[in-house]
DNA sequence: TCAAGTATAATTGTATACAATCACACATAC
DNA sequence: GTATGTGTGATTGTATACAATTATACTTGA
């Protein structure tokens, strides 16, 4: 939160001003929003039948959010990320998926263990039947499921902001089932360690999984989905 | 914060919604909104002589920074910090400086390092004069110099904001002369490992100050400070 | 032709008006 | 006496009106 630091989400999803938000931010990391884009208020406030208000509230969020950027006097931006950011970004998700991994050995339920347990069986089959579109929903929602088991609002929040905020740039990256394979395994191990209840390993194998991530990514042409120099 | 994520920084600060959202943030910051306590739109408005919407515009982003929390047609109340949202905080903060020294130590100028080697001078003399308020802004700089030298900004506003937000409970723990000289003694030892070029020991003695910090404070009575079971 | 200045349109910033919701007090029924 | 219902005031949510700023196109002059 600012950034960065420790952010609450908007409280009322449902709200006219989150479904404002949301649909914007949706609409940002589905790509419909360009880089640099701009952003007219009224034009969005028509789109969604609201009034500038909402759509204003809204954009003060998404810029806290990373997502765009507001010129004051001029407009609203759609943020550009650099490959830098990108980077960046997956060291530290590297570092804080395994402080994330080392908690989940100390605090996950039963309930947690099972469901984690549960999207590996799920994710091996989809990836044996070669569903991508699944296993890409499967492989967001373990990384899910270890942010919701650490048992720190502060350190969930942070790593699930982190990873919607690489969608963007990650979305090419999944229709590949050799890393679809390689990334099932990893969750396995990672699993394992936390179920044998050492930390350690589970904290390590982590890390390692973001990394691999992230060199699949660059290998994948990370450069000719962005090539920002700003 | 973010509340976590990504989050850019109120791009005006000199603006009305830029003054009006700073001055709503320090005043939380300082106390002078206490722990759930309410805010009110139209009383701050009149207080600083402006009307609902700037103050609304800032309520929602001091609500992703995690100062306030907004329940929807209801208000806006100050967050109450756990003490395990600290003791969360710290742990974090401890594995991302030791990421920042790391970095630092890769990339950081010599004009910042001369700055750095300036700070501990300056730092330790004020210990020596007994001088607590300089040396608790010594401090907070010191860590600032670090985040400007990692050369990411992703890493920077992060940790900024993470440091923005501890400051709330670590208020106390600076008039302590003991904890004082110890953390001059640790800001030059992280220092000289950046400047022989060490970047694991950097790493290790940033993890390690930063952990001795939140010990030191809980010894001096973080339960008296902050003492919220939400 | 080009430069500077000016007028106009578009857009954002702020204030205010109105609608919706909530909290609390009071009244009424049992 | 308690519980339920109702009305009033306070507060937030949204829309709109107006002010300030910016960008652009056009005019004017050399």
């Amino acid at each position: 939160m600012g950034n960065y630091d420790v952010k609450n989400e908007v409280t009322d999803k449902y709200s006219l001003r989150g479904r404002v938000f949301n649909r914007i931010r949706e609409d940002i990391l589905n790509g419909k929003y360009k880089e640099h884009g701009e952003l007219k208020e009224v034009a969005i406030g028509e789109e969604l039948g609201v009034s500038r208000t909402p759509v204003r509230e809204a954009f003060r969020q998404l810029e806290l959010e990373g997502l765009i950027q507001i010129i004051p006097n001029k407009g609203a931006y759609v943020t550009g990320i650099t490959t830098k950011d990108v980077r960046d970004i997956y060291m530290i998700r590297s570092y804080l998926e395994g402080l994330c991994a080392r908690w989940v050995t100390e605090e996950i339920t039963p309930e947690q263990m099972a469901e984690m347990e549960e999207n590996i069986f799920l994710s091996e089959f989809h990836a044996s039947k070669g569903h991508y579109e699944q296993m890409a929903e499967m492989d967001n929602r373990f990384h899910e499921i270890l942010y919701e088991s650490c048992n720190s609002k502060m350190l969930e929040h942070l790593l699930k902001d982190f990873h919607q905020y690489v969608l963007r740039v990650r979305k090419k990256t999944l229709a590949n089932s050799e890393r679809g394979n390689q990334s099932n395994l990893e969750h396995r191990m990672i699993m394992e360690a936390i179920k044998a209840g050492e930390a350690d390993r589970a904290e390590k194998l982590a890390n390692q999984h973001m990394i691999n991530a992230y060199e699949n990514m660059v290998k994948l042409g990370l450069n000719e989905i962005e090539n920002d120099t700003q």
